[in-house]
RNA sequence: GCGCCUGUAGCUCAGCGGAUUAGAGCAUCUGACUACGGAUCAGAGGGUCGGGAGUUCGAAUCUCUCCAGGCGCGCCA
């Protein structure tokens, strides 16, 4: 309907200019065009669309806001496009105008959608060449991932969908942490405790080395015997020394293997492209900086003061960029990324647009670094940066998730248990009904049902709100739950298995009951979902949608009858069901979650 | 102390500067199964939108201020 919407736009604002000719010359005069402030009904009582603008002009124009109405009112009366379009507009209250679209207009329009594979989403017509770099997911290396990484991979999986079926070119990039003195501190571990795991692929797994990494850091922490020692594992291996090479590559390699039955679980595409990457450009950036003359040295370290944020003693705060044993840190590795993504190819990625999924926590360090980026000119025009946070995972008692001894949840255990919740509950349900279903349906479903709970709860909700994790709540049939949304699908589904034709003909429509125009005005307002939720963001948003887009058809559903309806009815409501199921299943791909026909 | 974020119904949350009724879901209560899967649908009760001030014709929404909570704050990432 964005068409459509636009279309009734031009009308309203040239009624406006028809209707106050003088008002709208002195407007263009001062660079700003009167508004009449279209905008969807805020109530179906009140139509499709209100005009809000008359009450604004009120005072400008010197006349009453109902007066204003009035004129745009009489001039939308001789607009025969518009008049095709719409039926006869209404004042109400102190001077808004609804505005109802004709049924025959709708079911233009829903014809039009029945045959659009896009389903009315525009693709973007413009920077399809530059492409935008989604950051997001990046676990460590020698690190199991955990609730933490949830989020951020769930959340820029569905972000990247988005602007994929936009036409964009996303590049989604795992920014792994998979280099810095924490290489130094396990190698020189292992060395003493498991010098094997360091020569042989496979000679341990990611479990044990999580409890190595563990003692490694405890004794890192307390020894400086060690701390030397690791320092200088860091230095051979950033000199390229061929065995600390290989033991790194060997770390990597068990981790990589690990986050991939992950990604796999959660049909997570990622290119890996870890802090390592950026290594050969680290120098560049600190020579840059300073040539710019942006680099200062305090207390041995090289840093950059940033404007406009305070340290604790009301300086500006100095962001390290060159540690004083002459390290390089995160905010390097972050500058010299940016730097690269924004550069054009071969030596860079070209990018328009640099898009970070990560915790609210790093917005300070964000700011810093996008600063830096731009005092140092490294964001070309027309390019953007973007920091898309977050809030924590928290668990039912407000805090921090952790499991009942206070430790980290592994992402593995997390989604283990949600599909073993799902499949006892799917057990439970086909021994009431004494439905009997083979064993690989049950872990079909209660796999598909799992995940896509998982993924459900934590997109519906707006992202930079911290989000508290319940099973039973995301698990929950009823409700704005992913079970829901695939229950309305399976019942889709069911009509056609039992013989009704989704494709039946759809050249001549038409449709009576209010149940069936309900759920056209939803079906059609899918592509201004899509619109707002990449220029926002907020896949919640497109969860709304869904999950009322699911509750109007249930009410169809459960209301009017489709199979025994007499023709033409019965091919026109076998239309709708067949678009719903399209919408729902292509909202639900975009949120990167699998639907089924039976559950 | 400074910075960022949050505060809306008993609970979990939506909410795009607009209509003298601020929306869902859960929970509670009342109804509806010889229609396509009742994993559903129809309805009811429940709110001084953290407090105060300001801008505006109009504020949950914008500004300021106070209160409460979370997170972060120079050589980890």
């Amino acid at each position: 309907m964005l068409k459509l919407s636009n279309a009734i736009g031009v009308q309203v604002q040239n009624a406006l200019e028809r209707a106050f000719p003088e008002a709208t010359t002195t407007a263009l005069a001062n660079g700003k065009a009167l508004n009449p402030q279209l905008a969807p009904a805020s109530k179906p009582e009140f139509g499709d669309f209100q005009v809000n603008g008359a009450l604004q002009l009120a005072k400008q124009l010197k006349q009453s806001p109902r007066h204003i109405a009035l004129a745009i009112v009489e001039q939308l009366k001789t607009d025969e496009a518009f008049l095709s379009l719409c039926n006869s507009p209404e004042i109400a209250g102190p001077g808004f105008i609804n505005l109802s679209l004709k049924n025959e207009c709708l079911e233009t329009e829903i014809k039009k959608q029945l045959k659009d594979e896009r389903l009315g989403v525009p693709l973007t017509s413009q920077g399809k060449d530059k492409p935008i770099v989604v950051d997001f997911s990046s676990p460590n290396i020698a690190k199991e991932m955990h609730v933490g990484h949830l989020r951020s991979t769930i959340i820029g999986d569905s972000i990247a969908r988005i602007l994929e079926f936009r036409g964009y070119s996303v590049l989604r990039l795992n920014h792994v942490g998979d280099w810095g003195t924490q290489f130094g501190m396990l190698i020189s571990h292992l060395k003493r405790v498991a010098p094997s795991a360091l020569t042989t692929a496979n000679a341990i797994d990611l479990g044990d080395l999580v409890n190595f990494y563990r003692q490694a850091k405890q004794r890192f922490d307390n020894d400086v015997e060690f701390q030397d020692a690791s320092r200088q594992e860091v230095l051979k291996l950033q000199n390229g020394d061929s065995e600390a090479l290989k033991a790194w590559h060997l770390l990597c390699d068990q981790s990589r293997k690990d986050f991939n039955q992950i990604y796999k679980r959660l049909d997570i595409r990622l290119t890996e492209r870890g802090e390592s990457f950026y290594n050969p450009f680290l120098k560049n950036v600190i020579d840059d900086l300073d040539n710019s003359g942006l680099l200062i040295t305090d207390e041995g370290a090289k840093c950059v003061l940033l404007n406009g944020i305070s340290s604790k003693e009301g300086k500006p705060l100095p962001m390290i960029i060159q540690k004083r044993d002459g390290g390089f840190n995160y905010a390097t590795t972050d500058l010299a990324a940016i730097r690269y993504r924004f550069s054009e190819s071969p030596k860079g990625d070209g990018a328009q647009r640099l898009i970070y999924i990560t915790d609210a926590g790093q917005a300070n360090h964000f700011t810093g670094v996008f600063q830096i980026a731009k005092r140092a000119k490294w964001i070309p025009k027309g390019g953007h940066v973007e920091h898309v946070p977050f809030g924590l995972v928290q668990g039912e008692d407000g805090k921090k998730l952790k499991t009942r001894s206070g430790e980290t949840i592994r992402l593995r255990d997390l989604l283990d248990e949600a599909v073993g919740r799902a499949e006892k509950d799917l057990r439970g349900r086909l021994k009431e009904e004494g439905r009997k279903e083979t064993e690989n349906f049950i872990k079909h479903v209660s796999n598909t049902v799992g995940i896509a709970a998982v993924k459900y709860a934590d997109l519906s909700q707006n992202r930079v709100t911290n989000y508290q994790f319940s099973f039973d709540r995301m698990l929950a049939l009823q409700g704005n739950t992913a079970p829901y949304l695939l229950y309305a699908l399976v019942r889709i589904a069911g009509i056609a298995r039992k013989g009704g034709d989704l494709k039946a003909a759809t050249e001549k429509l038409e449709f009576n009951e209010h149940q069936e125009f309900s759920l056209i005005k939803e079906l059609l307002r899918f592509d201004e979902v899509i619109v707002e939720v990449e220029e926002e963001l907020l896949p919640n948003r497109l969860c709304t949608y869904l999950f009322e887009l699911s509750q109007v058809f249930n009410r169809f559903y459960d209301q009017v009858p489709v199979l025994k309806a007499n023709e033409p009815s019965r091919s026109c409501r076998l239309a709708l069901c067949r678009l719903t199921a399209k919408t729902l299943k292509l909202g639900m791909d975009l949120l990167g979650i699998p639907t089924l026909e039976r559950m």
